[in-house]
DNA sequence: GTCTATATTTTGATAGAC
DNA sequence: GTCTATCAAAATATAGAC
């Protein structure tokens, strides 16, 4: 296991920090506190409060969007394709749930990497939804409304960092089964 | 209908300023700007930025308890009150969607109403825990596990608010009946 | 790499004139 | 009910010593 650097500690404490009260409300003392050093001293090991968000946000927003080019890329059905995706955000979530507060609840303060964010999110969307569609014009997929059915599935998935936590000792194939039987079962014809 | 007085105008408008940026975010001079007015002057008609957020907040906490005490008490099967309880976030959702953002978003940022708040969060979800059980154990709900049904249909609910305005030609009858589907029928045995 | 000291801006809120 | 003027505290960030 590769050694964490002074950077990456900030930023993982900051996560942390981010998900208690949003980014706004933490304050570079409230970090420093919590790092156990002075406010100054952050500004050694990074350029800005700004700088801190981008590198929580940004890389995991690339890996769902990686994860889905994969998914769609695939030869799956659609039934298959979803569960690709549960699986694809349980695995994130839970390896990075701070991080995923963040990204649900404060990519709007980001700055000059607010455009980029949102063409990230809008291209995951749209991909989540030609798989419905796909799926429903194949039969696979009952005939509901596919925005509705995209919102309550990504929803549930998107908050799945509030929940995961509590759960310690939940087997993360078991809880992507269980959310693939409620979520998927549950529209598939 | 009733005229608005400019206290109930400064807590409508905070609460649409709340949903873009988040109340850490917003300031006082924010809120002024987007009245037509100075920050002082808001203070003639409020005490604090605080209690904005109470006034906000704890009201559709209240009705969201009131609601589900309703439910609670009649005696119509579990799917049937999980179909009132998807109407119930339906109503309020549509009817108060900027409020519903510092519902879901900055309940953490109250101070003396914390407790409160949090009292009436953990008592609406032991409401509906006991719905899904009594559903479970009557045969009326699949037996998988009640906290992942919850946790997914409660979130979808409580996200309606996001999803809702850019639907404004959806009949709202037919959004409940449609999550109805979704999120029940899913879990009906 | 961390510190103290400090610059600069912004914040929530108050006092008092009109 | 709104304004101008202002306060006191808190914010992000920098400079320079150690």
């Amino acid at each position: 296991m590769k050694t964490e650097t002074r950077q990456e500690e900030i930023i993982r404490v900051a996560a942390k920090l981010f998900k208690e009260k949003g980014y706004s409300a933490v304050t570079m003392r409230d970090l420093a506190k919590a790092m156990g050093i002075k406010a100054a001293s952050l500004y050694n090991h990074i350029n800005s409060k700004q700088d801190i968000l981008n590198a929580i946000i940004i890389s995991l927003a690339e890996e769902f969007t990686e994860g889905m080019k994969l998914i769609q890329s695939s030869n799956e059905s659609c039934i298959d394709k979803l569960k690709k995706i549960i699986e694809l955000h349980v695995r994130i979530s839970s390896q990075n749930i701070y991080g995923m507060a963040s990204l649900n609840n404060d990519w709007m303060h980001l700055e000059e990497k607010l455009d980029y964010y949102q063409k990230l999110r809008v291209d995951y969307e749209d991909d989540f939804r030609i798989i419905l569609k796909d799926g429903i014009a194949s039969g696979e997929i009952v005939n509901a409304q596919p925005e509705v059915m995209m919102f309550s599935i990504l929803t549930t998935l998107r908050s799945l960092y509030i929940w995961v936590p509590k759960k310690e000792d939940l087997n993360l194939v078991e809880l992507s089964n269980t959310l693939n039987q409620i979520l998927v079962k549950g529209i598939n014809k």
